[in-house]
DNA sequence: CGACTCCTTGAGCAGCTTCAATCGATGTGG
DNA sequence: CCACATCGATTGAAGCTGCTCAAGGAGTCG
């Protein structure tokens, strides 16, 4: 089960999911394993993680699910396309977010600010998923594990001395549909990464880089 | 040689950006091989295709090459992240492009209409790398080049009775680093759509495809 | 404690890559 | 005009990586 981690995420005084006329950025509490929304669904909204993380995915016709991204507390996520979403949400743990509008203009009347602070969003997003492709395109399950713990430490990490503290939010299944691997193939990984020195592991789910430097060797190395 | 097609796109992917007679709007030509912009360049531009084909890659430590997209007439790409392209691009053909601005608020002057195309090209750039991400990720050998083949067919096919005929302006290998696959296994793809009467070869970059339907219940086929 | 879920490990197999040779189209010089 | 060189595409054979199927271990919760 996923500890949540206190530190370092923004804090707020509102804890309430009701949505407050007078605010501008209306807020969203989502329960782990909660639905945002569906591929397909109509949406006008982003949403920006204050607190959790949350999965974007999609599944094939033969049932299989790829892992489009993972939403870390900072991230934009949820663009629509022609107003539809193009993948599934969850909340991996419990999450809060930030609602944001993402009408275009003619759709009524549009802030600059907004637009800008979306148009900002979908080019930072553009580059995350350009990363992905790579990983995805030109490395060893080795290299893609590496890759994506790297990742993920840098944005959940808690500094422990010289190593990095993680807590997993999701599970090997979910890290392999992320990957394209099985999870077997990412245990192994695990098990590999384990055995040179570079990780330990508490449970599956707290990992500790213990080198992070010849982890990023390792995810670097097409 | 690629013979670029004047006429007849089954599909054009012109949103509603018409340019406006009254406003110059730059245009720029490419020949064949020339490249537009590096990786890890300042730019502040994006570019439409108005004519040709460009390629959006970019090369690991390793020296191995991930094309992360093509730009096919009618797509908008070259967005920068933080003011820097995260691509290297060059023209497969010869190719003639309408040069935009992507500058943000604060830079100066922006127009509101010309932010939302940029966020909506921007969206729309988002979902085409999320169908290149179901393809990296869940598919064999044989399904990302249907896939592909599926994709491009749509972009640059001419109608010809129950086929499409394209005339593709990328080699085996640009297939291969766009796919995930080695060149070898892109063209024993090719070779067994072929002798599957799916698809037939001119020479190795005029493929008609005789059997549409049947390559995208391939391409669908995770 | 026992049922459940998830992770790990093992063994065999399939698909993709690797290395190598051949073919075909194109271009060049004699 | 033909011989030859060149580059990309194709084909073959062998090896390796990751997948499949299967079993066992570890943590969780009733």
């Amino acid at each position: 089960m996923y500890a949540h981690t206190t530190h370092g995420f923004l804090a707020s005084r509102d804890q309430h999911t009701e949505i407050r006329p007078c605010r501008i950025e209306p807020t969203l509490r989502l329960e782990q394993g909660k639905i945002l929304y569906h591929q397909g669904d109509a949406g006008e909204t982003i949403y920006k993680v204050k607190e959790g993380v949350l999965r974007l995915s999609r599944v094939t016709v033969k049932g299989r699910q790829q892992v489009v991204a993972f939403a870390f507390p900072g991230d934009t996520f949820g663009f629509p396309v022609k107003g539809r979403r193009h993948t599934d949400c969850d909340a991996l743990v419990p999450s809060r977010l930030v609602v944001q509008s993402a009408r275009m203009p003619g759709d009524g009347s549009v802030r600059a600010d907004e637009l800008a602070s979306l148009a900002r969003a979908a080019l930072h997003e553009i580059g995350d998923m350009q990363e992905h492709l790579m990983i995805l395109g030109r490395k060893s399950s080795r290299e893609k594990v590496a890759a994506f713990l790297s990742t993920v430490s840098r944005r959940l990490g808690e500094a422990d001395g010289e190593a990095i503290r993680v807590d997993l939010p999701m599970g090997r299944t979910d890290i392999a549909d992320y990957l394209g691997l099985r999870t077997e193939t990412v245990s192994r990984a695990f098990t590999d990464l384990r055995q040179s020195g570079i990780i330990s592991l508490g449970t599956a789910q707290s990992v500790s880089i213990l080198d992070p430097e010849a982890l990023d060797d390792i995810a670097e190395g097409d």
